[in-house]
RNA sequence: GAGACGGUAGCUCAGCUGGUAGAGCAACGGCCUUUUAAGCCGUGGGUCCUGGGUUCGAUCCCCAGCCGUCUCACCA
């Protein structure tokens, strides 16, 4: 049972009296002559504006008082005089209009002595009366938990968490922009999947109740836009969400967005170019800059071109040229020494991709393409011609954190089956034998690739955590 | 799943060795017509996360639980 405070019970009368004088606290619509930002942009001394938005902050000196308004664009301050106004609409500010309510106002505009261009209300009307109070806006709200459960307010108080999500928008319409002007075209596939594939993430389950199946909510949407390349699309890309039932983290929250693109006649190589190509110019025209200072103080560069290394030569480089010339026992102890663990039964290639993940990825700010991975890693990629043990295939790191996958995509119809049968270890069920239909009619060798949106955003803004960057993460139902 | 830390007014926080709570802001009532983190005077506002225990007495100590934060584990 919600007690009602006496804030709130203050703010209940006022909205009670209001309607009891005939006048409607919740107003309806509203022409704005412009937005905040535009009236800051025309700022002509007595220019007439009308504006709709946010109470956020009020100081009341008697006779006049001053406030401010806040909308999407901005802040302007409101001087509400007693001469200017009819004693009805004075009354209403002094006494009606409290800090978050949403208000419209028509007036001219001035500077005031302290230099602050101020609008001179001479009418306004209340449009929405807030009756739970808005902590004032100095102090803000820092408790992480009312941030994202209130995310509204969060919204409201704190600028660089507005901000953060306005950019996270034009990323994504940079990509979309980048990716149409290429030719690419965008496509949706199933996000309820009876066999969850493209990824060994452990999946979310429903049921449909009149099909009387189960379903999987997606870990990728790889294996459906691989049909499309056998159906003939042959540049293809999907901004999507995919659902991975695991850990809550910094970095990983159980649904999170993904951009996957195949570009047919393509290969890992041409993915470089085009992701090299796409970051770049997203951070070019989204933040007009491409170094980029996280949250610590370190710096991110993305200049091109990106430094391409093998996963092999990478590790020698860091951990010792004779790292994969010495016996797999002499490197589970050098493992263990470096404070690396794995699992007792972990194979061979596991503890060296350990110690990469643990060791190495991390330090990785600029932008890297580590490349040829070992094949056991990637079971949906082309081996290579040169060395079947490694896979064309490319991670893209930047900010310590894999960003990017891609592949020379494997279309052998043969090969793909038993490296699924390796991979579903005897749980026929578990084989999508629907797609390994599809790829007998013939897949044109491919590039594909998987973007993390989320942690591109995360990356491109500097914030510490991928809530920072998710409007709603997933947080434990209040109690 | 494990560990560390935390949960006190609408917001931000303080609260000693155990004696049933404080500040600033916000709210309410005053004064003040270019202020801007406004100021001054006054008033009201608390399930100190929940439930047990110890104690004459618990916001404080102990136990359990709930919730959160961080770290680790899990994580193509």
């Amino acid at each position: 049972m919600e007690q009602f405070n006496e804030l709130m019970q203050a703010r209940l009368t006022k909205r009670q009296k209001l309607l009891e004088r005939g006048i409607d606290p919740y107003g309806g619509r509203f022409e704005v002559s412009e937005s905040v930002a535009e009236a800051r942009r025309n700022p002509t001394a007595e220019r007439e504006v009308t504006l709709a938005g946010r109470i956020v902050s009020h100081r009341d000196m008697g006779k006049s008082m001053f406030a401010d308004l806040k909308d999407s664009t901005g802040k302007i301050q409101l001087y509400i005089q007693k001469k200017v106004l009819s004693d009805e609409q004075f009354d209403l500010f002094k006494h009606f209009v409290d800090l978050g309510d949403i208000v419209g106002v028509t007036g001219k505009l001035f500077v005031t002595h302290a230099g602050e261009l101020t609008v001179r209300v001479e009418g306004g009307t209340l449009l929405s009366k807030a009756v739970r109070p808005l902590p004032k806006e100095w102090y803000g709200i820092k408790d992480t938990e009312t941030r994202l459960r209130q995310r509204y307010l969060d919204l409201i108080l704190n600028d660089k968490v507005r901000e953060t999500f306005v950019l996270r928008s034009r990323v994504v319409a940079e990509i979309r922009k980048f990716l149409d002007d290429r030719g690419f075209m965008e496509v949706e596939t199933p996000m309820m999947q009876p066999i969850p594939g493209g990824a060994a993430a452990k999946p979310f389950q429903t049921h449909h109740e009149a099909l009387g199946i189960d379903l999987f909510l997606r870990v990728a949407p790889e294996l459906y836009l691989k049909r499309l390349l056998v159906g003939g699309f042959e540049k293809v890309y999907e901004i999507n969400r995919n659902f991975r039932n695991e850990g809550i983290s910094r970095r990983h929250n159980p649904e999170f967005t993904m951009l996957e693109v195949y570009e047919a006649y393509g290969n890992y190589e041409t993915m470089m170019d085009l992701v090299q190509g796409m970051i770049t110019s997203v951070a070019d025209n989204v933040l007009d800059r491409l170094v980029i200072k996280r949250y610590d103080g370190a710096e991110i560069d993305l200049t091109p071109p990106w430094r391409r290394i093998r996963y092999r030569d990478l590790i020698e480089e860091r951990v010792g040229k004779d790292w994969f010339t010495i016996s797999a026992a002499e490197r589970r102890q050098r493992a263990i020494a470096m404070g690396v663990e794995f699992p007792k039964d972990a194979p061979d290639y596991e503890v060296s991709n350990a110690v990469y993940e643990k060791t190495i990825e991390p330090t990785l700010l600029n932008p890297t393409f580590v490349t040829h991975l070992p094949a056991e890693l990637v079971v949906l990629a082309k081996p290579s011609k040169e060395d079947p043990s490694v896979v064309d295939v490319f991670e893209l790191v930047i900010n310590g954190q894999e960003i990017a996958p891609a592949y020379s995509e494997l279309n052998d119809p043969v090969i793909q089956r038993q490296r699924f049968e390796a991979q579903a270890a005897g749980h026929a069920e578990k084989l999508d034998e629907d797609f390994l239909l599809a790829l007998e009619h013939g897949m044109p060798p491919a590039g594909g690739m998987g973007v993390g949106i989320d942690r591109l955003v995360m990356m491109l803004t500097g914030v510490e955590s991928i809530r920072d960057v998710i409007l709603f993460p997933q947080l434990r139902p209040q109690a």
